[in-house]
DNA sequence: CCATAAAGATGATGTTCATAATCTAAACGT
DNA sequence: ACGTTTAGATTATGAACATCATCTTTATGG
């Protein structure tokens, strides 16, 4: 009891880290990286891997403020589901679709979830959880696909409408070497030979497809800009 | 389900459900049962989603006898598990590739989880599982893998080689469509399209590969029988 | 038949969880 | 400058959890 007065005066003495009321903008960056640290944490261990109050540990609090940024665990699960797309997004843009999946199938996304995709680390978990978390991710996998598109302006409607079929595979595929083998022992020879073995064919059939393509580039224009 | 419940010898009074002790054949079938209908809501509801209560009384006990059985709720998941995978390759006996995709990659298996593959329902959780359930994984994934390969006896090591890397391949492609739809809203039209544009382009990359196949089969006999 | 081992019921263990209530001091509107 | 908000700390609550200890009953081996 008497400690904890005392403790709590500390500040001065640099004990407690964050004693002091903050300012709006510094809330709004600590709520930030709340929900970044969350969604790190959230595809490294799961949903139910994660209490509110490891989180709020893992980001440097204390868990009772958690409920003043978030009306539930659900809603900021959606969030940093959301967050987690944002991420993938910005970082996939500027690729085409070999790169992506050079670098989704490889040993060094796999094992490391809290910095790779979260439709791969989660869906799993997503599955089970409420329509709203389903929701954000049928969104992720939208956007997921849409920065793929970027560079479809000038192809017909047929060649847009093959290119997200080819996408949506593609993506099914990759995401399915990731977590078959995230399923396997840490150095399974298994594990590997799951990832390179797809890699391969994900690749081999993505440059079939870029022959056939081709031709359709080079079919007249639409009217439409 | 309440059923089996009422079913289990309620015949001195209906009152109690189990009170007398029972014979050793019926411990073991008891214990089976257990385990069948741990790997079934494990495959619903994930492995943190099931608590060792919930499954005793889903399974029609109550939960103290539960350690009579096993060690600890982590035995039990990997001899879920295990079991999972035996059913499975039970019911792919008899099939070839083709068959598997047209089955596994359905709205019908998609939204019973409880009644399909443990691999496709259970490697998100698996991944983030001690060793030991992993490499029940591992040892449930090379099993299926097996349970195709009955008809490769008499092609040559090259063209099993082959096999295997389309096996893998494919079960990683199918299994990707599974859960990425399963992430998906309940009627979600997104849902529907991963499931068929996947398994028409699984079935359509298998007979591409089944031309190329029967040249391979048609070479000379290696001498192992 | 009797002694015992063991299945399963019942209830307790201590933990962890999500969420809520209260407290604090600083930020901010006025 | 002052009263109101409010971020965050602290502590409380009640449920759910895995695991244990104990008790009851009866198969089963001798």
């Amino acid at each position: 009891m008497l400690i904890d007065i005392i403790d709590r005066e500390s500040v001065s003495l640099g004990r407690r880290i964050q004693r002091m009321k903050v300012t709006k903008t510094q809330a709004r960056e600590n709520r930030a990286h709340i929900v970044e640290t969350a969604s790190a944490l959230f595809r490294e261990r799961g949903y139910d891997g994660v209490s509110v109050a490891d989180l709020m540990a893992a980001a440097g609090f204390t868990h009772g403020g958690f409920y003043k940024h978030f009306r539930s665990k659900a809603d900021l699960m959606a969030e940093a589901a959301a967050n987690g797309f944002l991420q993938s997004a910005a970082n996939m843009a500027e690729k085409d679709e070999a790169a992506f999946v050079q670098e989704y199938v490889s040993r060094k996304h796999r094992d490391a979830p809290g910095h790779g995709c979260t439709l791969a680390a989660l869906c799993g978990d997503a599955a089970r959880q409420p329509e709203e978390i389903k929701e954000s991710f049928a969104a992720g996998i939208e956007g997921q696909l849409a920065t793929l598109e970027r560079e479809d302006g000038d192809l017909s409607e047929i060649a847009k409408r093959e290119a997200r079929v080819r996408r949506i595979d593609t993506l099914a595929h990759a995401l399915g070497a990731i977590v078959l083998s995230r399923a396997c022992p840490d150095d399974s020879p298994l594990a590997d030979e799951i990832l390179e073995i797809c890699r391969t064919r994900i690749l081999e059939s993505l440059c079939h497809e870029s022959k056939s393509a081709k031709s359709q580039k080079q079919r007249p224009r639409q009217v439409g800009e």
